[in-house]
DNA sequence: GGTTGGTATTTCTATTAGAAACACACTGCG
DNA sequence: CGCAGTGTGTTTCTAATAGAAATACCAACC
């Protein structure tokens, strides 16, 4: 992010990554941005100073140095082409779907239709804003992708509460044994179960 | 995944995961899944007994309690719904885009395009060979939802060569200063430097 | 005057990944 | 026969990452 020539406090970074990589890539947290900038300024791709704001505080902001500049761009050049990491828990539930009552489960995926086309307005919106400055023609063209990608998202979710409603007609969705009322329950947190005794 | 009623060991499910969870989740790693595996069996979620295999080697299998299989199926139906977690590694390139040379940036998001593909026919042959089972009925629409969604992806791809070649005609697209041949670099990882001194 | 909200950073714990090590069985090959 | 390679099955260690909370200070608002 720091190649973009901009100085930046880690907290510039997380608002940041928020607002914009989060569209097709995790905001990283907090405790993750200040060691890592600790340890790209040990390693010389970056150098901070701190900026003071009044009297009393101040703030480290980083700016990346030559040979930052040259590494990352030697990483984008030459490093390998990886599969996109996905964790679909909507699509999850779906694959257990023997766990579930098939009106729950068309209500889950329908609510995540409606969220996917909730994301794709948002990305347009920031689309709109990039549009035309030559510094963010790539977030530009990033933004874009990620709007087309929500619309996908939309459209599988609605072609999947098709896919269950067929399901169901036919006769082999397998309803579950209904729940006694209060059932113990997981948090709601996956994979694993609550750490707490 | 004990859900589905039957016996497993650490090793099955991640070979399992490996095959099937991995289409649409993150295959976990085998140090959680033994450590969860112990964690959910002291909850009294699954129990497990070893296995000889002949007189020298045995293995522990899991199986779901009803008390297991009530919080699972509880979490189910009453988690909320949350945005797919993405880390999309040739997105995040592009969004680097002024870092890479426009023809490499091309270059690199058609082998995603093609990579794409691939997973497609492969989801597409696993899609084949769950149907008609009425066990696997759920992760059969699962598996649907991943070939749509691969091709969805080649096409977001696709899409992508286009806007990069309108890009590049445009002459916005800000070409890098060429690097010196033996620039450092860092290592293919993403988003930090490599922990080595 | 007190609450809320935003900036800015650190610290702690828990989760997860990834690699390696270990042990044994089976297969194919010279 | 010996032996390398491959697959099953589990444990252990380290590093990466998430997430929450604590700390501070300032500004706006009621």
């Amino acid at each position: 992010m720091l190649s973009f020539e901009q100085e930046l406090s880690g907290y510039d970074i997380k608002k940041w990554a928020d607002w914009s990589l989060k569209l097709f890539y995790w905001s990283p947290s907090f405790s993750q941005i200040y060691s890592e900038l600790k340890r790209l300024e040990k390693h010389g791709y970056v150098t901070s100073r701190t900026v003071m704001q009044d009297d009393v505080r101040g703030k480290r902001v980083y700016a990346i140095t030559d040979t930052g500049r040259e590494a990352v761009r030697n990483w984008s050049r030459t490093a390998p082409v990886e599969a996109p990491v996905l964790k679909h828990g909507v699509l999850l539930r779906v694959w257990l779907g023997h766990l579930t009552e098939p009106e729950r489960l068309h209500e889950i995926v329908a609510e995540h239709r409606d969220n996917s086309e909730r994301r794709r307005a948002e990305a347009a919106v920031d689309a709109d804003a990039a549009h035309g400055e030559t510094a963010w023609a790539y977030p530009e063209l990033a933004l874009k992708w990620a709007e087309r990608y929500h619309a996908a998202e939309r459209d599988l979710a609605e072609q999947m509460l098709r896919d269950l409603d067929e399901l169901a007609a036919s006769g082999r969705a397998t309803e579950p044994v209904p729940l006694p009322p209060d059932s113990p329950s997981l948090a709601p947190r996956l994979p694993g179960v609550p750490s707490t005794e």
